[in-house]
DNA sequence: TAGGCCATCTGGTCCT
DNA sequence: AGGACCAGATGGCCTA
């Protein structure tokens, strides 16, 4: 039986070419510093990963598919097997070692869900940037991972519930709460994430 | 240098 | 059938 041949190429940057608006030259290592000085020069309240209203960092790109020629370059080359190292599980290194031919149908899908699949991740980012826009960090703070982004917006969100619920005045309810302690079990929820020494950095009004 | 974080690729599964 | 979603694998970058 034939075995087909699927190379692994890691063409991630030749993919720029696939995106539209983007700017082939993009790193998303200098990201943070750019996201620092748009935030403060708009909002200049709390840090830069926590101004209300912020536009999102990834315009909505417009992909073309034009690019998914199979001749493409940087689509593969030949069929060719490598030889497998010898520690790896057999069926892994099958795959690895498959290779299409640049013009098979399967990688030219293939390459296009590649292209559907980062997209998506960018809208995810997107939206992690918009949500770091909306929980309060300390000015000097590094930009939030992911999960600590996730952790400090349910904890936020926990606290607001409480505040409104309460009837309060947001400055009040919290000065109360971190000076004699907290009087419910809900507190918990918030209290015990890094909220708590954030808070005083909020202008409440 | 190890560990954390992240982007990317990939194949599988689910949905339209 | 094709796209969306997901989780695993992998490798790069950064920091303590």
């Amino acid at each position: 039986m034939e075995d087909m041949f699927f190379d692994f190429d890691q063409d991630a940057v030749s993919d720029f070419a696939f995106w539209g608006q983007m700017d082939p030259s993009f790193q998303y290592q200098s990201q943070p510093e750019s996201m620092l000085v748009d935030c403060m020069t708009l909002t200049g309240q709390l840090s830069p990963w926590s101004s209300f209203g912020c536009q999102s960092v990834f315009p909505d790109a417009q992909l073309t598919f034009s690019d998914l020629d199979p001749q493409s370059p940087h689509l593969g080359v030949g069929a060719e097997v490598d030889s497998s190292s010898a520690d790896e599980p057999q069926e892994i290194s099958k795959r690895r070692h498959r290779k299409f031919a640049p013009n098979h149908p399967y990688k030219v899908q293939r390459h296009a869900a590649n292209i559907r699949e980062r997209k998506r991740m960018l809208s995810i980012n997107s939206a992690f940037e918009e949500l770091r826009c909306h929980v309060p960090t300390f000015p000097y703070e590094k930009r939030l991972s992911k999960i600590d982004t996730l952790r400090l917006a349910i904890a936020y969100i926990a606290l607001l519930r409480e505040i409104l619920m309460s009837g309060c005045d947001p400055k009040t309810y919290v000065d109360e709460c971190m000076k004699n302690g907290y009087k419910n079990q809900t507190n918990a929820i918030w209290n015990t994430s890094d909220l708590t020494a954030r808070l005083s950095w909020i202008k409440w009004d």
